[in-house]
This record gives structure tokens, sequence and C-alpha cells, in this order.
DNA sequence: TGCCGGTGATGCCTCGCGAGTATCAATTTG
DNA sequence: CAAATTGATACTCGCGAGGCATCACCGGCA
């Protein structure tokens, strides 16, 4: 029997194909699929060489669809439509659409991704129980590696040694400072202007990568910081900066709603860098469906969040 | 309206699965599908990743779908099948079901690839007649320029300006000699040896660059061939050879099967090497919806040829 | 009519990943 | 127990998807 005939296109064409169809405007559609403008144009050309049918009629001004393309549209739709339901139908045949499954987050992660996450991933499999628990980076690796927990919200900093991970955000840090704070009138701040104001951190053991990394951060703008306080869980760090005790680092979508009494401030040039990753072992991803079902949401590539998207930026600032 | 779900495998993906969901065997389907197999293992270990769902028991010595698999495989088979049809379906529309096409080839082309190019299009394409005419690769590359072809195979030696082309062969050449020559009593030769054995060639002017490539290849063995006859079209170059004028260069492809009186053998070291491409005009792919649909059969990624599969290797030897 | 804003295409560069080669590890077979 | 078979792993390389900067072109507006 001769091989079956392969595509010479790819399902990354046929999105970005539904996406230019939906909205007949590159521009817009290349927002939406989180790319930009010249490779979707790219790959919209390119499907249409694969095809051998010019799928939009583009004048400079408008973009409409070709006979061929509403046809493709029509075949597309459905099919793609079909395909997504796919992963999460595989998974309950393995009963990923039951269970329970042990996750640990850090207070960045609640302050961020989680709570999107977690809504999500209850419309799409309301019979997962999950069973949540704040920790810190240190205490989820090591129960990730006893198994105590199949997954975890966590600061990765040394490697991660037989973890999956993916990246959920990257952002480089700002200031918080109680808002009658004299830098606080400032709109943004260096590094080497907090000489002398008192620092609330976490305890280094939590993150002894990131805890070193800030102190390097402070030493290499010639600043000798304060350590204030050591406080934990993460979010008692806002109550301790309101009440005047000092300044603190934080992202800006961890600052977003901004807490009565405190102003964030962003820090120009180098400043320590915040990253959030969700890991699990490789293996338990194939063994245990309902970690693979929170991991489709949690872990997808560019998953629904809550709010405006939050892109990982692909380089390090 | 939140952005679509999006997939983290690929089309590759599927098709490799039904593969070895076909043939259970991890290195026959990596064979069939002409990708090695920890090529193959590794996008199989992707997609389960993907997906969160081990789709194959492998024991060290067998494989077996598990039930993820078979679910897979039921939903996949259909969905491929559906979608492989689309393409044609899109050249129908647009009336690539019906027209002509011009195309021209040289005699490597006939004696390799191109009967099997023109079955699988006939059968495909019953309505779309073909206007075939055997032509050089410098005349045909005039004539794709001033449009009076819509598709040429020939052999690209210089640079193609403004041309797509696509591999369809590339081999090492070997030597054809009268069968009761000296020579042919040996299993193979290196050019030193064809030393004073006159030469049968084409005209220059028909591929300036192999032609000198040829030459330069026989100098550099510190050969200096003598130039019997220059015959076109190339199929007659053999009975030259049979009628015992001289020798001349062939592709193993080209030799099979092999004429009577003749002898065909490889050459060791350094040879001249042939190259065949299907080319055309970039744009002409686009608005010419007949040269579409033959494209969608000469030069399709891994389109079905005649006897055996015919894979242009991917480095020159 | 000329300027400006918006739109899709093009050129150049980077880097991630698919695929190749070589090799390993485990199991069956004689 | 030796040899063959088979899927997985380590590494390296090259292609191409995608980013940024810019162009070419068109419409609207004063």
């Amino acid at each position: 029997m001769p091989r079956e005939y392969q595509f010479d296109f790819e399902l990354r064409h046929l999105v970005y194909f539904r996406e230019v169809a939906r909205t007949l405007h590159f521009r817009r559609a290349a927002e939406a699929l989180a790319v930009a403008q010249p490779a979707l144009s790219r790959q919209i050309a390119q499907l249409e060489e694969a095809l051998g049918v010019e799928l939009f009629a583009r004048s400079r001004r408008k973009v409409e669809l070709t006979a061929a393309g509403r046809a493709l549209a029509e075949r597309v739709e459905p099919l793609l439509r079909n395909l997504s339901a796919v992963p999460d139908e595989l998974r309950a045949l393995t009963g990923g659409q039951t269970g329970q499954v042990k996750v640990a987050f850090t207070g960045l992660a609640m302050a961020t991704v989680l709570p999107g996450i977690l809504r999500e991933f209850h419309r799409r499999f309301p019979n997962i129980r999950l069973e949540l628990n704040e920790s810190p980076t240190s205490a989820q690796l090591v129960a990730l590696a006893a198994g105590e927990i199949a997954c975890g919200f966590f600061h990765p900093d040394a490697t991660t040694p037989g973890l999956r991970t993916r990246e959920l955000l990257r952002e480089k840090n700002g200031v918080l400072l109680p808002a009658d704070h004299p830098l606080a009138k400032r709109p943004s701040l260096r590094l080497k202007e907090l000489v002398g104001v008192p620092w609330v951190l976490f305890p280094r053991a939590h993150n002894p990568g990131f805890y070193d990394r800030v102190l390097a951060a402070f030493s290499r703008a010639g600043v000798t910081p304060r350590i204030a306080e050591e406080v934990w869980p993460r979010a008692n760090a806002v109550g301790l900066v309101r009440a005047g005790l000092g300044g603190t680092f934080m992202c800006p979508s961890e600052a977003r709603p901004l807490p009565e009494g405190v102003a964030f401030r962003p820090l120009e040039g180098p400043a320590p860098e915040s990253r959030l990753v969700v890991g699990w072992r490789a293996e338990d991803a194939r063994h245990l469906p309902a970690l693979a079902s929170f991991l489709a949401v949690a872990a997808a590539p560019e998953g629904p969040r809550a709010g405006p998207a939050v892109h990982p930026p692909r380089q390090a600032v």
C-alpha cells in the first residue's frame, strides 16, 4: 500500500488562517494570535502557496476572502473545533475528568496567573478537586521530588533537575514603598537611590538563589540594604510596607490592583527579575490523568488567562 | 471574545502517530514516513506529552495501542482523510480541474520520475491536458522566464532567479559503456581509468554549468576526455554507446532498466552529480489553477512516485 | 493637493527545534 | 550465552518561524 498523502502545511497555518478569515485584518489577527504581523503574513502566503490557491483578496486597504478562502474557512472551522476537543476526550478515557491534584504555589502565583487558571480549570474539569497550598519554592522542589505534590507554581533559579517546567511570567521588579515615603514622590527610581531604606524580604531559605541575586543587585548598585524583616507568606509583606517598616521588591503584575497606603514605582536600569513557572515531574504527566488535565490548562502554550494576556517576554531584560 | 484554544501539537504529530498506529512498529513506520527512527520516537513522545496521555504501550519488544491510543486513531484517521481532500477541492473551485499546462522536460526526467508523476496526475486530474516537450535546461529557463511554458523539469546549475524549484532527484553519475568494452569487465571504475575512452556528451549550450563540471571532474582526475559526439535528445546517447562510439555518464536510476548491449558501472571516488528539479514561476502557481494542480502532484513534498520511492538525498556526496 | 495615519509586504537576523548519526539498553532467539 | 532486533538517548547541525525595522501604498482630511 503506497504511503498516504502528506501535508505541505501545518495546523499552525490553519489556525492562523482561521483568525485572519474571522477578522479580515492581518494586524488584529496577529495580535489575537500573539505573533507579529509579518510572521502572520508569511504563514498565510505559505498556505496559499501550498494549496496553490489565493485565499484572500488584498487591496492595500481591505482584505476579503476569495471563493476558495470561503470554502477553506467553512472546512477548517469545524475541523479545528473537533480537533480541539480531542485532548480532553482522551484524558477523560484515562480517568482525567475526575480525581484530585495536589498543587503548591507561591504568593506571586496567587497574585497573578493562578486565579485565571483556576477559573478556567474548574470550568473545563468540574469534577477534579484541587488541593492548594501556599509553599516556598524550596519546599515545593522537595515536595515534587518526593511525590508529595503533583505540581507547583514556583520561582526557578537553580536548575530544576528532572522537572518539566513552563514559564508563566517574567518581569523586572519594581519597588513597593509606603505611600508617604519621600522616594514615593518620584515617578521611577534607581537601585542606588534606595540607600538607607529598610528592606522587607522573605526568608532566604525559601529561595536562596533569588535572595542572593537581590543582594547582588544591591551591591552592584553600591548599596548595602538593611534587612528590616523577613516575612512569609508573601502577601504579608504589603502590610509591613504599609506599616512603614520599609520597602520591598514587587512585580508590576503583582502590584495590580495597588493596595491602599503603598506606592509602586518601577526601577530604571538593572533590577532583579522575577520568574514564575509551573513545574511537574515529566513522568507524572503521563501517568496521573488528573494532573494531565490540570496541566492542559495551567501549562497550555497560550492558554487564555484572566485579564489581558500576560506573555512571558522572549528575552530577559 | 477570548482567543480560541491553540494546539500544542501539529499535523506532523498526527501523521506520524497514524503511521505508528497502523504498523505498530517504530522502525517500519519511520521508514514509511521517510524519517529516521529517533525522530519518530521523539515526535510520538511529544504528542503523548502534549495530550497528557500514553498512546502506546511499549514493551521493549512490542508496541500496542492503549485505550487512548485507539481512540485517537479513530479520530485521526477520518480527520486526516478529510483534510487531504481539501487542497484538491479548493483548486477545483478556482478551475483547477480543467485546462492545460505546458510542461518541458529533459531526458533524465522522462527516464526517472516523470512517468510516475504523469500516471498519478492523470488519475487525479483527468481533465487537465498536458503539453509535454523535451527541451534542454537552458531553453527551459528562457521559456519559463518568457512565460512560454508553465513548468519545467530541468537540471539546476547556475542559480535560477525568480523561480521556485523542488528537487526530485540527486545522484552521483556512473558510466555507461558498450557491453563489450574492456573496462566493462570491472565491477566499478575510477574517473582516471577512463583515459582514452571516447566520450559522448550533450551540446554544451544546453547546460553549460553541468557540462563544465563534467570536464572539470575529468581534469581533476588527470584525464582529458576525447569528446566523440554531442548528441540530443539524451535518449540517443544510449544508441551511440551501444554502437561502440564511446562511453557516457548516466545516473543509476536513468540506467534502470538497462538497455541491451550496454553496461552500467558505478564510479568510485568523486564523480559528477546530476540533479533534477521541477521549476515554475512563483506567481504562476497562484494564478494558473491547472498549474497549481500539476504542482500538487509533481512538487508534492513526498508524493508517491512510480516504483520504489526515490528520496533525494539530503546532502551531496 | 499634500500630509499623515493605517495596512500589508519585505529584508535581515536570531534562536528554537526537528532531524540525522551514533550509541545504548533491554529483550528475544538460537 | 552470543547475536540480532528494537525503541530510547546524546549530540550536533541546518532550516525556518518569528521578531524588529522599514517600505510601499492607499485613504482621509484640511
